[in-house]
RNA sequence: UGGGGCGUCGCCAAGUGGUAAGGCAAGGGACUUUGACUCCCUCAUCCGCUGGUUCGAGUCCAGCCGUCCCAGCCA
């Protein structure tokens, strides 16, 4: 994992973007950081579990500097407790470090910044650039003004030493939530609203999951975010497009507040991706709603997700990398995500036989009680990955639909008087008949087999016509569940803000076979499955010949009930 | 309506005044014991629109159109 990372890596920094055309201008001779160490941060709220679109975010972050030959930070971003749980610190980094990324030993928590913010907070009072506002939150937002109407307080004018005492006894906790804020004094006639005297600390009592009940006022993100950012030394600080209107604030704390650096804060779009929605708000309501097993739902495009559903943090990786870096508005195909997983699994998951809607096929010129073994290669694209032996006999399972009683237009696999087929590993046959129940279906396909073509190839070198199809033996073969995704969403873009994204829901996103015919080694390798670490790991994955990338279930499978996750499907030509 | 962005192929995305990269998707073909993979070919006379500057503009200027973000004591 570690070399296929490093690949990675190498061909990122090969990569070019705006980001990184504004960093080296500014570590440049005359650059604003001439001679410095490019330094970023990677700052989530821990308050949900982390999406692709923060793989994304990870991959600027880190990647970034990476290629500048700097380092990046992982930083809780926890300054509002209301939202905020430990519950997901351990959560993020467990996902972060499945992708790879490595913050080493700098990883921080903006709530223990607490103490500087406060001394940041009485040094503005002090300039009298802040002053404590007793508007409450109702009045407040009478007061905001609108589009050419400048906001009001009637406390701006307030004596530096009386806001002073104020702040104090906000921290002291002698007045109730929403009873007053400070507030920065800068334009409140601004256009951008942001500028118009933000809040920087809010009174809320309330314990805090790292800070417990030392705190009842919470410093704002404007203000904590840039005070943060220079404490750590941060020289480029990447966040998304949202917060453009705010970097004017965001320069305004950096430049009056009393600070070792001057970080420079650059926006970048977020990833949008078809038939999924990806902001928190909504994942979080589809977890709590039921409308999903939990965050880890392999529909979710939740990183805990995406990994149960079988998504190797490298394809992932790949994905980020390759969908570049730019500021408008973007919604990637999942088609692309699927593309960039089937070209990692197509090199490394080792190729098995699974049924996944058996249909009996009985060789009639094949003895009855006979049975042999057929070698099969495990990754045709992979020698060294070796062959197995897989049992062969007169009963064996096919996938229904790779029999037709009346074939459709270029189909060539089997159905009466069709052409000769080969079973992948085994021999060529040619169908001649099928049984059906006394409501007409098909409940077994007869065929005959060439004795002489051991191994798949006919004794006199004839073309084989029809196609190679996959099977089981029915005497050896292994029942299991397959759980077959589809969108979440089957509306293209739920996400967007003129529709309600649960009317989105796509109902069949979730079809359980169960019943599925799976060959005999796989038992093995689910018994090997339950010995290891399964948390904060993909799961083994297979490909199931013609079908697609399957993986192991990593909460409902066992050894004695496998559960296969169907990742992705193999790309498929065949038009009917 | 004020402020800030963005508009290059179906989807991403290079391009920084010199005559439109690349990837995905799509179509065609070769190969194939996976209708997979791999390989080859095709796929924007055109860069939101209209003017202007220039020998020359996707790149500069002006106007217009479209679209996204901002009026949380959220991040």
């Amino acid at each position: 994992m570690a070399d296929e990372i490093k690949t990675t890596q190498e061909e990122v920094s090969e990569s070019r973007n705006f980001i990184h055309a504004f960093i080296e201008e500014d570590i440049a001779p005359g650059g604003q950081f001439e001679g410095m160490t490019v330094h970023t941060r990677f700052p989530p709220e821990p308050n949900g579990y982390l999406h692709i679109g923060h793989c994304k975010a990870l991959t600027i972050d880190f990647g970034t500097a990476e290629k500048f030959g700097g380092l990046c930070n992982l930083r809780m971003d926890d300054t509002n407790p209301t939202k905020e749980d430990a519950e997901f610190v351990d959560a993020i980094q467990e996902d972060i470090h499945w992708l790879g990324f490595d913050w080493g030993d700098r990883f921080f928590y903006g709530s223990d910044y607490f103490e500087e913010d406060y001394r940041q907070a009485v040094g503005l009072i002090k300039k009298g650039l802040a002053y404590v506002c007793e508007l409450s939150p109702e009045e407040f937002k009478e007061y905001r003004g609108s589009i050419g109407v400048p906001a009001k307080s009637p406390y701006r004018d307030r004596p530096i030493e009386e806001s002073l005492d104020l702040f104090a006894r906000m921290r002291a906790g002698e007045f109730p939530n929403g009873a007053m804020t400070l507030r920065a004094k800068i334009d409140l006639a601004s256009g951008n609203f942001n500028m118009r005297d933000p809040v920087l600390y809010r009174i809320n009592h309330m314990h805090h999951h790292r800070q417990g009940d030392k705190w009842c006022i919470y410093p704002m993100y404007d203000f904590a975010h840039p005070i943060q950012d220079a404490l750590e030394g941060i020289t480029h600080s990447l966040c998304s497009l949202e917060f453009e209107a705010h970097r004017p604030l965001y320069n305004w704390v950096v430049d009056n507040c009393d600070l070792p650096a001057k970080p420079r804060q650059i926006e970048f779009a977020r990833l949008g991706i078809d038939h999924t929605v990806m902001s928190k708000r909504k994942l979080r309501a589809l977890v709590e709603s039921g409308k999903v097993s939990g965050w880890d739902d392999p529909r979710m495009p939740t990183l805990c997700g995406l990994r149960r559903r079988g998504y190797t943090a490298k394809s992932i990786r790949n994905f980020c990398e390759r969908i570049g870096v730019a500021k408008s508005a973007n919604v990637v195909e999942y088609g692309f995500l699927e593309h960039c997983l089937r070209e990692d699994l197509n090199e490394m998951a080792e190729r098995v036989m699974g049924v996944l809607r058996p249909i009996k096929l009985t060789i009639t010129n094949y003895p009855e009680g006979k049975t042999e073994t057929v070698t099969v290669e495990n990754n045709p694209l992979d020698p060294a990955a070796g062959t197995r032996e897989v049992s062969f006999s007169r009963n064996l399972y096919i996938e229904a639909d790779d029999f037709l009683e009346t074939p459709v237009p270029k189909y060539k696999r089997l159905f009466p008087g069709g052409p000769e087929c080969r079973l992948k590993g085994a021999y060529l046959i040619t169908c001649n008949g099928c049984v059906k129940d006394e409501n007409g279906n098909v409940t077994e396909v007869l065929c005959e087999y060439d004795p002489e073509s051991r191994g798949g190839d006919p004794a006199d070198g004839r073309k084989v016509k029809g196609a190679t199809i996959h099977w089981v033996d029915a005497d050896t073969a292994i029942d299991a569940e397959v759980r077959l995704y589809d969108n979440l969403f089957s509306d293209e873009s739920p996400d967007s803000a003129d529709k309600d994204f649960i009317d989105c829901l796509n109902p069949n996103s979730l079809e359980i076979l169960q019943g599925c015919k799976v060959e005999a080694s796989l038992k093995a390798a689910a018994e090997a499955y339950e010995l290891t670490e399964k948390k904060g790991k993909t799961a083994p994955s297979f490909q199931f010949m013609r079908l697609g990338y399957f993986c192991l279930d990593s909460r409902d499978s066992s050894p004695e009930h496998m559960v296969f996750n169907r990742s992705v499907s193999l790309k498929d030509s065949f038009k009917k």
